[in-house]
DNA sequence: TGGCTAGTTAAGTCCACAGGCTGTA
DNA sequence: ACTACAGCCTGTGGACTTAACTAGC
């Protein structure tokens, strides 16, 4: 264990999968996590630099090496005065498939340890993802630019984070993440108001809601921006005019759909209660466009308690193992049945965006109903075997015998 | 309000077998 | 250390079954 990679056993190991035990480069860990839901819960970590065998915790800021707790110990205790002194860096844990990018706004030194420890050619190809490449995203599967980062630690930390940075950078500057989340980095910035978001990070909700992100990922790219008119029922000037005052979740609370049936998985910590709707999308202003909101991906949860009679965002934290479960208690499922999000302002294009609500959610049903989930083909032989065996009610047959469907001819041999 | 029925939706099961994987010689 | 072999295990898609859920009475 260590060092090469435990999965493809030739590029250098950079990550630690817990769930797996195995230790895989960054390449390998993208796709082996992007296999199906259940994976890409799969909590990781750096790699300890100095063993090769455990998960990291720290990053030692003089030194530039990732250390799991044991050889901090060693090399940071009290044995040694002066190491002890060395800045150190919380590691988060993440989920999901993030890109290098995303990777780097969640270890702003990931991409220095690419550069310094002679990057592999899978990394290198990696560090030239985008969350909004399209061409990744097919290959990778519609999916998985989901992110979640998990350290209650730093979540305090991530939420003081420069608002503009958490939400556009990750969107549309890919490689370019925001700034490190050190711990001496000075907390409780002047603005009382609650951050609601994280870095690097989507929300729970957003994180798990594989349907949810699907419908952005629907094929023939429903989603451009020509597009949102047909499928919210509004216009684009309204669509930004929402983001504005009440954030995406006042564009998508007109949807009652999949985030409803979704858990609200891979979320940070921190329950944070804001007055009013404004704080709850606080970079949603003119600087991020509709198209850039969608496709950052990196909204957090916002848990409107409608009993509160204020909105309620809650971070859920990921210490040690937790599951979807952990989530359900949020609001943000029935506030999604129950249609408009309450800061949503009437308007007086309520009447005529029923009815094409009426219709996008017909659309929606259509493709949720049609389109596959994310099952991916792992052995493209078996899968083309299987497309041509014959079958007797579905269940395949032995060759020569009596069948009902022969995929190729679409035939019966009785 | 609780119970019943009918309809809908989602998840699970089954099948054969090539090829991957593991252990042994 | 390497190769060959045997045997077990996995994964693949369509039809069907079962369970869970919803709506109406």
């Amino acid at each position: 264990m260590g060092y090469i990679c435990d999965f493809c056993g030739e590029q250098r190991s950079m990550v630690y999968c817990r769930s797996d035990a195995a230790c895989l480069c960054l390449s390998c860990d993208r796709n082996v996590h992007s296999a199906n839901a259940l994976s890409k819960r799969h909590s990781r970590t750096l790699l300890c630099e100095r063993c090769n065998s455990q998960p990291a915790l720290v990053r030692c800021s003089e030194e530039k090496v990732s250390l799991c707790q044991n050889c901090d110990w060693i090399g940071h205790g009290n044995s040694t005065p002066s190491a002890s002194t060395h800045k150190k860096q919380t590691i988060n844990c993440y989920s999901g498939c993030p890109s290098a990018a995303e990777l780097s706004s969640i270890w702003s030194f990931v991409l220095d340890i690419q550069s310094a420890g002679g990057e592999s050619a899978c990394e290198q190809e990696l560090g030239l993802m985008s969350i909004t490449d399209n061409g990744i995203k097919n290959s990778w599967g519609p999916n998985e630019d989901t992110v979640s980062v998990s350290d209650g630690v730093e979540t305090s930390n991530i939420r003081d984070v420069d608002k503009s940075s958490a939400w556009v950078g990750t969107s549309t500057t890919p490689g370019l993440g925001p700034a490190p989340q050190n711990l001496e980095r000075p907390t409780g910035s002047a603005n009382n108001a609650p951050k609601l978001y994280c870095t690097g990070t989507k929300g729970p909700e957003f994180c798990e809601d594989d349907d949810f992100y699907e419908d952005f990922n629907m094929d023939e790219m429903d989603l451009n921006i020509e597009n949102y008119e047909e499928l919210f029922g509004v216009t684009l000037n309204h669509s930004e005019e929402l983001l504005e005052n009440g954030g995406i979740d006042s564009l998508f609370g007109t949807m009652d759909m999949s985030a409803a049936e979704s858990n609200c998985q891979g979320a940070v910590a921190a329950e944070v209660s804001s007055v009013g709707p404004v704080n709850a999308m606080p970079a949603c202003s003119n600087a991020a466009s509709a198209d850039s909101m969608v496709s950052a991906k990196t909204e957090p949860i916002l848990c409107f308690n409608a009993k509160q009679g204020h909105s309620s965002l809650s971070f859920s934290n990921l210490t040690g193992e937790s599951n979807g479960g952990d989530y359900q208690d949020c609001d943000a499922s029935s506030m999604r049945l129950m249609g408009e999000p309450p800061w949503c302002h009437p308007c007086p294009e309520a009447s005529y965006t029923s009815a094409n609500r009426s219709n996008a959610v017909m659309r929606y049903k259509e493709k949720k109903k049609n389109r596959k989930f994310d099952k991916r083909v792992r052995y493209a032989s078996r899968k083309a075997r299987a497309d041509v065996r014959r079958r007797v009610k579905g269940r395949f047959v032995k060759a020569g015998d009596a069948y009902d469907y022969d995929p190729l001819n679409q035939t019966r041999s009785y």
